[in-house]
RNA sequence: GGGCCGUUAGCUCAGUCGGUAGAGCACCGGACUUUUAAUCCGGGUGUCCUGGGUUCGAUUCCCAGACGGCUCACCA
């Protein structure tokens, strides 16, 4: 038989490797003698790793006289003419199979072993111990359930071009089991995250993914457009003022765990779309707040890694509280080997930029000079977690002025491995204070800034109701995950990260 | 978006100082009833990312482009 003949392959096919051919070439075969290659469903009792959890203590060449039947995905197989042992994976794990003609008779066994590695069976028969001490089921049944056209990555080396990995995170997940660690380390998170606020009785929340006004963040977002209404909408870029729009109406506390979008560059630690816990919580003030992190990071990072010291990037990193506190002038002197204060003017800040080669903007005033010198002088270099404490207001329009320096504002940012984790403040909620604030963002979008915060008059109207006293947190859910995976990218716990579409 | 680097078989990679390329796994044929990266014998299956240029001849050199990585900028 011409098994590469033309005629037999279908006109998709036709550009596909040899081996794509010959799979169809397979199935073709089986439909003719009457096997439906793709299966309803099958019901069946077992997994692989309860099998092994019950047969545990079964001794080597030790029957268990148990019939067990399982579903999976063939991933080796290893041929010996009569007897052949297969590699079974489910969702769960791995079982070793032995198909051999003993329990299958030659045209069951023939037919085993036409199988592919990838394809998909349902399997039935007895659990034993082998000679060598691998649990095995001896196949006395089987049935194909999904065939597979596609060759899968070498065994050994597995997938290891990045390209093809994001692109095609389903092979990656077949072949490379850090994949689907990572991914369960990423739920975990999320799970004890949410565990973690519903115990204290925050209630969850989903405000709107499509905005007509973007705020809540300093981004420039994604636009799009409503047909029926005739106008742009934006992505989010931050869920904020919903959410302090919940407290207005009387959520005490709330959250909510989601997607932000920002239209900007995308990079180990920047996808385009990316998960952020964001909660308020009414009555507090921005020093509850960290204390009440510290204490749910610690509950969080003790759940899932089950200690508070490990490795990052080859590097120890100790989340155990206390963290260090500091103010973000305390720690910019101690960089600039000189005291900076609310008062420091700002021809000696710029002067003091240029010395560091920090290049700066027209306009930008003291308050902004200073957080761009600690984003770019301080922040990479702290490596413990580390509470700074007290931005300027020239930085933070949606936080309340600081209760004893109208410079600053009671706002704080964790920083852990160099990278910014959380951001909280005391929420400013005096209406007429949030209105001069959206007009100086309102001059600062004049003079070129236009990722500066657009006046939202609904939010201001809502404040005018009355919003009490309130902590709000904002936590970038990617980046936690990235240290508990001890992830150099991004891309390592998205399961589908962003790529420019194939050419 | 800028700079640097990369793209060779299904996968992981080598290589060609310019003469259309080769290993392992996978795959195909054969042997084998206890292997588990099975083993043994035989077989290399390819648009060397794409398009131009130089050249008798380009996978190799040059230019442009696509995609990716790192990095800088922006941002979290």
């Amino acid at each position: 038989m011409d098994r590469l003949g033309e005629g037999n392959v279908p006109p998709a096919f036709r550009e596909e490797s040899d081996l794509v051919k010959r799979r169809l070439e397979k199935l073709e075969e089986w439909k003719a003698r009457g096997i439906e290659p793709y299966a309803i469903k099958y019901p069946h009792e077992d997994t692989t790793t309860r099998i092994r959890q019950r047969f545990h203590e079964l001794g080597n060449g030790e029957e268990s006289g148990y019939r067990a039947s399982l579903a999976g995905r063939l991933m080796a197989l290893r041929r010996h003419g009569k007897a052949c042992f297969a590699d079974l994976e489910d969702g769960w794990g791995r079982l070793q199979l032995l198909a051999a003609v003993d329990s299958l008779g030659e045209e069951g066994y023939t037919l085993f072993q036409e199988l592919d590695i990838g394809d998909w069976i349902g399997v039935e028969g007895q659990v034993f111990r082998s000679r060598r001490g691998e649990l095995t089921l001896r196949v006395s049944r089987f049935q194909l359930l999904s065939k597979s056209l596609r060759p899968l990555p070498e065994k050994w080396h597995g997938l290891k071009d990045v390209e093809l990995r994001y692109r095609q995170r389903y092979l990656d997940l077949m072949v490379n089991p850090e994949v689907k660690r990572n991914l369960l380390v990423r739920v975990r998170t999320i799970g004890e995250l949410r565990r973690f606020l519903d115990e204290r009785d925050f209630i969850e929340v989903e405000t709107p993914m499509l905005q007509p006004i973007p705020g809540g963040a300093t981004a420039r977002p994604f636009v799009t457009y409503h047909q029926a209404l005739g106008e742009d909408l934006y992505l989010r870029i931050a869920p904020e003022l919903y959410l302090k729009r919940c407290v207005v109406g009387g959520l005490e506390r709330v959250y909510e765990i989601n997607r932000n979008f920002r239209n900007e560059g995308i990079s180990y630690k920047h996808n385009p779309e990316f998960t952020m816990l964001e909660f308020y919580w009414a009555f507090v003030d921005y020093l509850e707040l960290a204390d009440f992190l510290e204490e749910m990071l610690t509950q969080v990072v003790k759940a899932v890694k089950g200690e508070l010291r490990f490795t990052y990037q080859g590097q120890e990193l100790d989340l155990t509280p206390p963290w260090r506190r500091v103010t973000m002038l305390e720690a910019l002197g101690e960089v600039l080997g000189r005291p900076v204060s609310s008062s420091t003017p700002v021809e000696e800040l710029r002067e003091l930029s240029a010395r560091r080669e920090v290049p700066l903007e027209e306009g930008w005033g003291a308050g902004k000079i200073m957080t761009e010198l600690f984003e770019k002088l301080v922040e990479p270099e702290l490596w413990s977690p580390t509470l700074v404490m007290d931005y300027p207001r020239e930085v933070s329009p949606l936080a309340r002025v600081h209760r004893s320096d109208p410079f600053l504002t009671e706002r704080f940012e964790l920083i852990v491995a160099g990278r910014e984790i959380a951001n909280a403040f005391s929420e400013l909620i005096d209406p007429l204070d949030q209105r001069r604030r959206f007009e100086e963002q309102a001059s600062q979008r004049e003079r070129g800034d236009d990722e500066a915060h657009l006046v939202d008059h609904d939010f201001l109207r809502a404040l005018e109701y009355g919003m009490p006293p309130t902590g709000g947190l904002g936590l970038g859910v990617d980046r936690l995950v990235m240290l508990l995976t001890d992830a150099h990218s991004i891309r390592e716990v998205i399961l589908f990260p962003h790529l420019r579409s194939e050419a």
